[in-house]
RNA sequence: GCGCCCUUAGCUCAGUUGGAUAGAGCACGAGACUUCUAAUCUUGAGGCCGGUGGUUCGAAUCCACCAGGGCGCACCA
């Protein structure tokens, strides 16, 4: 079913390597045959040559001719040469090529889905705090993490797709109080809430008006029950009240911009549950927890330093900086004791492999949260990675969009999906790699035409799918006789589809979920092309009329386009169009 | 001061984990097309891959140092 053409035929690389030197086993792993960057090298090349030259004490162009040879003799390769230093380039017959089509055909969305691993990988993502509705900041940890999660799965591997809700902290009781001065304002009580605002200590800190119905809510619930008692008799209720309300505002943002997870965990209820000293126990078990004092921070000592004892974690045995302390000097819990409780707690729950997306804020983090998985994992196999997001810059007309909650302008993340819509938000955000900076341009997402990606692709599937609609939505395409495909566009698409899984491996791995958006844009522009040039030559169109068998063939390879392409949009969250208005 | 991320064509960015002559789109130059599958197409030019050393058959990619940009830097969340 996956089908991954790349590594059957790299196997028979290595069968003819081992005919030629036996035994030099070792090396097979770093063997590997790839697309070739240029169609006037084949279709794949190995650098098995080069690779085998020093192990072997031979001449790598030497090796390359005589591995050639062996595996020009394969059915299905035409053609097999030494080339540059030592590399074998292979190309394959047409009628081989063309077997690959009735494949795709019948595995349908699932081609390129990677064999079972077996393996659990948990993807963290957002997790913004339950203060308030998304914003733009928070969007591309979303589409990034969403699509990174789709991706492993289509990989093969067992993804869960988790939200970790900080409602324990200090936000969420600032929350509280700010949803308070909301509902005195709802019960009538303006002078009251300017009075009690004015004692809060820091002051109301969220005052957006998102939370003037949660006030409301809260009066025709409670009436004036709350109205005058002290902070200590509603602090709780407000609290988990509004946090629920503020989850809902989230999961509506999420749903908008087509975003889901399988689990919402809440930090508090892991608390309650004793989590944090079940973890801190796992550590302090292996004599990674003591009592210490940290130096301050070098180059920038905070005006209010002084030295305390706190309780600290070991980190610097497993590669970070300095030491972390894990309990504040008033001996409550840091905020790291609670993360490092929620990654014991997903190993607890089977996740050796796990994901944090991130903001690029949380760089400092990385190393901190990846030694407490090391010491968690003690002698097991435990893996975080994590993967930054970094800054986007929202452009308009050519001008950054200010952000500023003055201007109203781009604040909310819905701002933003109502103007581009969620497809176009999503994809262009996945057209960069996340740990660069990027620009986000409105009015590029918009415009209909090739500098619009998500457009581009669109089009081409829109395309596939009119041809297909035209042709009367033909069955059995796969039993096409393909022998009529012989025109290089029509090759180039061919070996374009079959690169597909092998893509989805490869990004899976390296957790880079963009290379899927740009697969699917180079696939778009070999479509396109193969489109245009049936405009200059009526004989190379789809659809001929007088002749049934070439048209099935080009159908079944248009339909095999479209398949690719929707299955590459349905990692990416983005939802294929069937035509174009 | 320390740590992490980034630096590739005029602009916005890829570069398949170290491979062959570094690629797209936009913008720019030249040509085609008069709506036929046109929400255009073909084609050209454009590069010291931030810099300097190193590692090896081979470096944009790995290592060291330097420069520039971003983010973070006791107990906050």
């Amino acid at each position: 079913m996956g089908s991954n053409l790349f590594a059957e035929l790299r196997v028979w690389v290595l069968q003819d390597v081992e005919t030629l030197l036996p035994g030099l086993t070792q090396m097979h792993a770093s063997i590997e045959l790839t697309p070739t960057r240029d169609a006037v090298h084949g279709d794949m090349a190995t650098n098995a040559a080069l690779v085998a030259a020093k192990p072997a004490g031979r001449n790598p162009r030497e090796i390359a001719a005589r591995l050639a040879e062996l595996l020009a003799k394969r059915e299905g390769i035409a053609k097999a040469e030494p080339a540059g230093p030592g590399f074998v380039n292979i190309t394959l017959t047409p009628e081989f090529l063309l077997r690959q089509l009735p494949v795709i055909l019948d595995a349908g969305i699932a081609y390129g889905n990677g064999a079972a691993k077996g393996q659990k990988i948990n993807v963290e993502y957002v997790s913004a705090n339950p203060t308030g509705p998304l914003h733009v900041g928070h969007c591309r940890g979303a589409v990034v993490g969403d699509a990174l999660a789709n991706l492993l799965q289509k990989a093969g591997y067992d993804v869960t797709k988790e939200y970790y809700v900080n409602d324990a902290g200090a936000q969420v009781v600032a929350l509280a109080r700010s949803v308070y001065v909301r509902y005195l304002q709802a019960l009538g009580r303006n002078l009251h809430a300017e009075a009690y605002a004015a004692q809060v200590p820091g002051g109301v800190q969220y005052g957006g008006e998102y939370l003037v119905p949660v006030g409301q809510s809260l009066a025709e619930l409670y009436g004036e029950m709350f109205a005058t008692a002290p902070e200590e008799q509603w602090l709780d209720t407000i609290r988990e009240f509004a946090v629920a309300k503020m989850l809902e505002l989230i999961r509506e943002d999420l749903a908008a911009l087509h975003v889901t997870h399988d689990v919402f965990t809440s930090e508090r209820e892991l608390v309650a549950a004793g989590g944090v000293e079940r973890a801190l126990q796992i550590l302090q078990d292996r004599g990674l927890i003591y009592e210490g004092t940290l130096e301050p921070p070098k180059g920038k000592t905070p005006e209010d330093w002084e030295p305390r004892e706190q309780t600290l974690f070991r980190a610097t045995q497993f590669g970070d900086d300095v030491d972390r302390p894990v309990k504040k000097s008033d001996g409550s819990n840091t905020y790291f004791a609670n993360d490092i409780a929620c990654h014991a707690d997903k190993m607890a729950r089977g996740f050796n492999a796990m994901i944090d997306v991130l903001g690029a804020d949380h760089g400092g983090y990385t190393k901190r949260m990846q030694a407490a998985v090391k010491a968690l994992a003690g002698n097991g196999d435990a893996r975080l990675d994590v993967v930054l997001c970094q800054i986007v810059r929202v452009m308009k007309n050519g001008e950054p969009v200010r952000m500023s909650k003055r201007a109203g302008t781009f604040v909310e993340l819905r701002d933003l999906i109502d103007e581009v819509g969620a497809d176009a938000v999503r994809f262009i955000m996945l057209m960069r790699k996340s740990d660069a900076q990027m620009e986000f341009d409105l009015n590029a997402a918009v415009a209909q035409t090739r500098d619009n990606p998500v457009f581009y692709v669109q089009y081409a599937h829109a395309r596939c799918r009119s041809v297909l609609r035209a042709a009367g939505e033909p069955s059995g395409l796969a039993a096409a006789d393909l022998s009529a495909l012989t025109a290089p566009e029509e090759l180039t698409l061919i070996r374009k589809l079959i690169a597909w899984p092998r893509l989805v491996e490869a990004a899976a791995l390296a957790r880079e979920p963009h290379r899927v958006a740009f697969f699917l844009y180079e696939l778009a522009g070999d479509f396109h092309a193969l489109w245009n040039a049936g405009r200059d030559d009526a004989a190379l169109r789809f659809i001929q009329a007088e002749k049934p068998i070439e048209t099935a063939a080009r159908l079944a390879l248009v339909s095999a386009t479209s398949v690719i392409i929707r299955s590459g949009l349905g990692v990416l969250g983005v939802k294929p169009v069937e035509e174009m208005r």
